[in-house]
DNA sequence: CCGAACTCCGTACTTAAGTACAGGGTGTAT
DNA sequence: ATACACCCTGTACTTAAGTACGGAGTTCGG
């Protein structure tokens, strides 16, 4: 129980085995020793590195994203604030959604504000609104 | 200059021709009338509902919902209340979504905090958090 | 030793909202 | 009559992060 095949891994990691594969692809996870029928054979680490990149993404970092995170750690040049950098650029990112988003909210509210729910539907000021301008 | 051509209307509503026929393709554009050699004629009331189109986008709303609204206003049976529930409805997607990022914001500002900006990357306590869990 | 379960590879499909051709026909101005 | 801008169709490409599938080879349990 060294080695761990892809489906185990994929199992320990809570992904799918093309999830695995996929990351293989995308360089996220390296290639692994096979045996003698071609076989993937994992290490255990591999699952830390996939529960790494789940993680990660749950913050908001995309799988490029995290890759470039990935190579940080390789790079002993790197210092912590480099990381430091890229959270808080993510935060700035995440910030500028949250603005779009609360302007929707906003003006969707501003809009159901004006809606006499019991008017004919070419009456709607919502529909109207969105003719003519919000 | 009672019609326009697809090219005009692309310009008066400010989106690509390509937009355009996408959105005929997609049902929320009529299929208009053709001239001679198979050009499109479009009345202004195109430019409109092109408008109308992109005023709901701004506001949240994705090209099938649209296509939804834009029914729901041809059918007199509906009322302004039916309007009313999209737009609710609409508003606790938004407000899930802002969850969303605040928790990703909350998580992430949790790990800069505990940064020291000046350690050697393997020491770095986001990627170890990444490693280990948040 | 047989079948079930696993693995391999490569390719195509998914969603959303377009964008970008290629290869033809048309409209207009000079 | 020719150049240039416009329009037509149909198809493929884009991003992100996978998911699905077909057809083949492998490994394991009984």
């Amino acid at each position: 129980m060294e080695n761990l095949t892809i489906g185990q891994l994929a199992k320990q990691a809570a992904v799918g085995i093309e999830t695995v594969r996929f990351y293989e692809r995308k360089g996220l996870l390296e290639k692994p020793e096979r045996n003698v029928s071609g076989y993937r054979q994992y290490h255990l680490e591999a699952v830390s590195r996939i529960r790494f990149i789940k993680r990660a993404q749950e913050v908001g970092f995309s799988l490029v994203e995290i890759k470039g995170l990935l190579s940080l750690k390789l790079d002993p040049s790197k210092k912590c604030e480099d990381v430091m950098a890229r959270a808080l650029s993510k935060i700035n990112e995440i910030e500028g959604k949250i603005e779009d988003l609360n302007r929707m909210k906003k003006a969707l509210r501003d809009l159901t504000a004006t809606c006499d729910t019991s008017s004919e539907i070419d009456q709607c000021p919502i529909l109207k609104a969105f003719d003519n301008g919000l």
